[in-house]
DNA sequence: CTGTTAGCGCATTCAA
DNA sequence: TTGAATGCGCTAACAG
């Protein structure tokens, strides 16, 4: 932990009798520069430990290959792995990533930190939280004009912003047609939270395989959790105290399916061969659930990545003076069949 | 996604008749500014939607107000937390996060990742990688001269580093002891992998506590894992084969734990009954395994904030040209009780 | 192939 | 209280 003052390009000239030009030219790898000196300055950077400051180039040169990315939700499965997908793909492309994370939905937080990003002139930002409505208000306002290029990673496309999305009503409706393909009749449904995106679209998806069969009033079907595992435990039993006849359920992530096969346990309902029941996620400890879980697995590092390279080729663009426009990247979902809803 | 060129401090000055040393002093709040001006300037700063940048700023001060977190193993819990806990202390205190991820141990990405860290700048590190043998001899030679403050997240105090941990061995004596008084008399563990640390230290702790019990040789109650739940599965018939006498099973971590009940109730051995199992981290879906895990709990969130405490402390201390030294700051873990180490 | 001049956007001397 | 000059570390545009 021992301190030198840092070594600058200046330093570096003089060492090397040449000039500052000379260094800029070498550690950017120009082909004008003769091998010998390219050589000698190449020994003295090395001799000296310098190394370039990234802070004086990104001035001069007007980027900063820098992207800002707000995050939201991590210790759940989903968003964690989108940052992984996002973290690996921009290192791959160069760029570095200032994080930040909301820790609720304060609008005074969404502002105080785009404009943080901003002025630390990133050159873009992904926006990788989950889409929720009191939010959304708020967005449009803030981003309407950004500098910068952003990208989102929920549908809702509300100007002509760049969208990498994971298709949730197709996976919803992937879930409920395999516990209909199973032999149950009647699917009732665990959703999020109602502002949430993610879980009216889930719902939608449930609700366009439902009207297929000749259930009558689906709101009978349906509580309404918070994607905690309590939740999913409470929901179970409100939704079979309302509605006996239902023989499925489909929880709109898997921790609500974990609670929901403890409140099954408890109630002494077997699963699958009394109530099926998928979730939603895949995440890791679902095979090990018991019993083990089917749901819908979700690429969520993908989706990641596609945001970075959706960042990137609007980015491109950008330079070269034209605007990048896009239709939604949708991700497909997975079904992944275990035993939570396989009858006998 | 309009576009307008970024607004300078040179227009600003330009725009309010005044020096562009002036608008300096306003968007930084000094008190030698005459109420009149500062309200001129402040006016068409608004208008302007200036803002400055923080990149211009960070070279002529010498200082980013930016942060490097190296992180590794997002998608487990603990290092999610931690996570959070740093990024969340390091908003409140004025501290930007650039953050890298690891995706394995490769020792070339580690300098590439330190090196990219310290050129765009960044005031210290803070190491959040759990520790790795193959990692600690690379580390070494990379970081004895590093030319910021780094904090490490995990107990191994070569030079003069700052340590932030959770006491591991404590937290594995806590179950170990809960088991022994809960009656089960032979109590053997699946470790984590062997070159890991905290896999390392929390053997020791179940070490320490199964020493004082007449229990011959420990080396027959003990199985290597690789911390997912699959190994725990394999683990535990592995452990069962090699010393039926075992009547609870210390796991290193909550998904090996799970592995280890799904294996249970596959032989039809019932738990808590005939075998108690103990878990480590307290993951949020371990109240809800089928027995409900009793486990360890560690705050690593509050690990994250006081890492990044001590980073501020040793960057102050720097600034006063002093040295900042610390021991080791212990985070105690906590013994959470539940049903599948409770014997009736 | 190499050096000189200029300036990125801002803050820190100073002097007025 | 304000402004002019100077420079942070680096690179672009020129000239030689």
């Amino acid at each position: 932990m021992a301190r030198q003052q840092k070594v600058t390009i200046k330093e570096v000239a003089k060492a090397a009798g040449v000039s500052t030009q000379t260094v800029s030219r070498v550690i950017n790898s120009r082909p004008d520069v003769s091998p010998e000196t390219q050589k000698k300055v190449q020994h003295v950077i090395d001799d000296l430990g310098y190394s370039p400051n990234v802070i004086a180039r990104s001035l001069v040169r007007g980027r900063s290959n820098t992207l800002g990315v707000v995050g939201y939700g991590l210790g759940y499965f989903g968003p964690t792995s989108i940052l992984k997908g996002i973290e690996k793909r921009s290192y791959n492309l160069g760029f570095s990533l200032l994080l930040s994370l909301l820790d609720d939905f304060d609008p005074s937080y969404i502002h105080t930190i785009t404009e943080n990003l901003l002025s630390r002139q990133v050159e873009g930002i992904i926006w990788a939280v989950p889409g929720n409505d009191r939010l959304a208000g708020n967005l449009s306002v803030r981003f309407k004009e950004a500098p910068v290029p952003i990208v989102f990673l929920n549908k809702s496309r509300r100007f002509n912003d760049l969208v990498v999305a994971l298709d949730n009503q197709d996976g919803a409706r992937l879930a409920t047609q395999h516990l209909l393909s199973q032999g149950y009749r009647c699917v009732g449904i665990i959703t999020g939270p109602s502002d949430w995106w993610e879980a009216q679209q889930r719902e939608v998806g449930w609700r366009q395989v439902m009207l297929d069969t000749e259930i009558g009033d689906l709101n009978k079907l349906k509580v309404v959790g918070d994607w905690s595992a309590h939740s999913g435990n409470i929901g179970l039993r409100d939704l079979l105290a309302k509605s006996p006849q239902i023989d499925a359920v489909f929880a709109s992530n898997d921790q609500m399916a974990l609670g929901a096969l403890q409140a099954a346990r408890q109630m002494g309902i077997k699963i699958p061969q009394e109530l099926g029941i998928v979730g939603f996620d895949d995440i890791p400890e679902a095979a090990y659930f018991y019993p083990a879980l089917t749901t819908i697995r979700q690429d969520a590092e993908e989706l990641g990545a596609q945001a970075v390279d959706q960042m990137c080729n609007s980015l491109q663009a950008r330079h070269q003076g034209e605007e990048y426009r896009s239709d939604v990247v949708w991700i497909k979902p997975e079904l992944i069949v275990r035993n939570s809803s396989i009858r006998a």
